[in-house]
Order: C-alpha cells, then structure tokens, then sequence
DNA sequence: GTCTATAGTGCGATAGAC
DNA sequence: GTCTATCGCACTATAGAC
C-alpha cells in the first residue's frame, strides 16, 4: 500500500459534490476539496483543467452513447427515429442505481450558473456529435443538426424530470415521452 | 484626463471586441480592455460581473423582444406559431446595419469555448422568459417549454447562418425558414 | 512542487456633476 | 452641500508556467 490510494478521480468527485452540497460551488475552494480527497491542489488540476470540471468527469461515455446509439439504428430509419434510439442508447446508462448520484449532482449543478453553463456546452458538444453521427449515415443538412438538436432538448427536458422525481420511471421511458411531446408541439 | 467621458460601457466593448480579435480573448486581459478603453480595470468589474460579459452587454433587450413578440401575438395562434412571432420580433432587433457587428461578436464567441458556454446560458435564460410568456397566455405545461424550447432552436441556428454569411438575407427570413425546416425535421 | 499572473472582491478615497 | 462614477489599494483563489 503505498502512497497511492486507489480511485484519485472517484474521491476528488465525491469530495466536490460533498463540499458544494454543504457550502455551495464558488464557497468551495480547490484547496478544500483536495485535502477532503487526501490529494494536493496541484494533482487536482492535473486531472481537471478547471474546478467546474470535477462535476463533468466521464461524461464522454455520455456523447459516445448518443453516437453509438445512432450507428446501430436500422440503416433505414427515418432521421429521428435514429435520435429516438440514441436516447435509449443513453438511457441504458442510467440505471435506477445512479438516480441517487445524478440527482446529487443536478442539485449541484441547478444550484449554480457556472455550473449551468459548463453543462449546456457539453450538451452542446453531444449535439455536434449525434449531428455527425448522422451525416456520416447519408443524412444531409440542415436536417442532421436539427435532428440531433430535437434530440438534445427531448434528453435535457427528460433528465431534469428524472433527477426532480423519485426515480420511479426510467430514464428511458421519460426520454422517449419527451421525443414525443416535442414532436407533438412542432406538429 | 477625461474621467468623465461619456459611453463608458460602449468603449469597454468596442475595445474588448477588438482585443479578442487581434489576440484571442484568453490572451487579452482586462487592465488591456481598460486601458484601450481609457478606464481602470476596477470600473470595468463595476460594471460587468467577469470578463466574458461584456460580450453580452445589453442583451437584455433579446429576451424582452422574445416576451413582447409572444404577448402581442395573436391571443388563437397556437404556441409555435407565437414562438414564431416572438422570432421576428428579434429579427427586427437585427436591422441590417446590425450585421456586421454581429459578425464580429459571433466570430470571437465561437473562437472560445468560454464565451460559448456563457452564450449558451444566456440563450437558456431567454427560453424559460419565452415559457413564461407563453404560460401567461394560458399554454400548459410541457407544451409552453418545449415550444420556446423549438423557438431557441431556430434562433441558434438562424444567427449562425446570419452572422456566417454576408447579410444578404435577412435574420427574420432565416428565422423563419430555420423554424419551418425543424417543424418537418420534427414530423 | 514552487512561483506567478490574472480574475475578481471589499472598502474607502476622490473627482466631477448637480 | 449631495450624489455617483471612477479610481487605488489590499486581498484571495484560480490556473498555468517554470
């Protein structure tokens, strides 16, 4: 056993969620978190390039998903239905286990602009990549990017009822109602 | 020494739109956006909370012509089809004059992906004054979201083109035309 | 690991407008 | 005189450079 615990991402994750729970974001220091994690400032900053970033660790499994999801779809699927099937692709990673932790975490992030804002830029970075995902399937402009925006807001809409709820319903299923809703609204 | 010159936050703006631009926004400090300026970096921080902000100055008048554009709608419109009165109603705030400076400000906001994510909040911010709106017409839930939610899709992607292209067209054409082809991307 | 530049804040002083 | 925009100084925390 040496000087190295094991799972530096884990701890400096919970850690951070912990402190901004009790004190808020920006009343937490980088400091803080470290000596809660058992770590340094400096070993912070080698994993995260800024304090918002502890809150977004793994999120690439999010976007990779979405991607996924659409390259398994039918290859004749209509547009949005391959966003349909990214979202459940997504859905499939939000297992009733992790209600606890993704609504700890969305209180966190609800609680502050900052955080907000990282989020919606990583939502963002999602879109261009179901978008892309989508051209490279044969589906042309502007049709791509809208369709893989419809999926964004269909997924933004149904997290925040999942994590505002009780855990009751899927992911999955709140996903696809929202599609649909949508859909419903545009018609 | 004029310390009492007048259009202060005009001149942090012009100057900071031309810093951005010749070094990059992260490479451009604030003391230089002063300087440039002829103020200190304190009376810039009186008036804008960061840096990113001065960017989004007055930009309230987005999310008001957004509200405006949805009351004075038609009281039998349906909710898209006020979504999209609110749409021209912020076309008319982007005159053709307009243009290039747009041009401009959208350049430095994509080059960074700080200034993205601040423009994304904002954006957030303007659906949910949308929504409001649109419930105080007497639209239910999920439908007043998801329709402001729709409208900032078509916002988004009607000023990049906007600001992408040579001003030919007119943003409230653009916006139009980026509603009517997410409504069939939709259905 | 250490050092440093810069963002951002609190409080108080000052210079002008009225 | 009052009111308010601007400025100066001291300070902390972030984030990156060395």
């Amino acid at each position: 056993m040496g000087r190295w615990q094991p799972d530096a991402q884990g701890r400096f994750v919970r850690a951070a969620l912990e402190l901004f729970a009790e004190h808020g974001f920006e009343a937490t220091t980088v400091a803080e978190i470290a000596a809660r994690a058992g770590l340094t400032e400096r070993t912070f900053f080698r994993y995260y390039t800024d304090k918002r970033e502890v809150l977004f660790d793994g999120q690439d499994m999010f976007a990779d998903a979405l991607v996924s999801g659409i390259r398994e779809a039918p290859a004749d699927a209509a547009p949005v239905d391959a966003v349909a099937a990214a979202l459940v692709s997504v859905g499939e990673l939000f297992p009733p286990e992790r209600h606890a932790f993704a609504r700890t975490r969305q209180r966190a992030i609800e609680a502050n602009p900052a955080l907000g804002e990282r989020e919606l830029g990583k939502l963002a970075a999602s879109a261009a990549a179901m978008a892309q995902a989508l051209r490279d399937r044969g589906v042309a402009e502007p049709t791509a990017s809208l369709a893989a925006e419809l999926g964004m807001v269909a997924l933004r809409v149904a997290f925040a009822r999942w994590t505002a709820g009780d855990g009751e319903r899927t992911l999955t299923e709140l996903m696809t109602e929202a599609l649909a809703e949508l859909r419903a609204t545009a018609a």
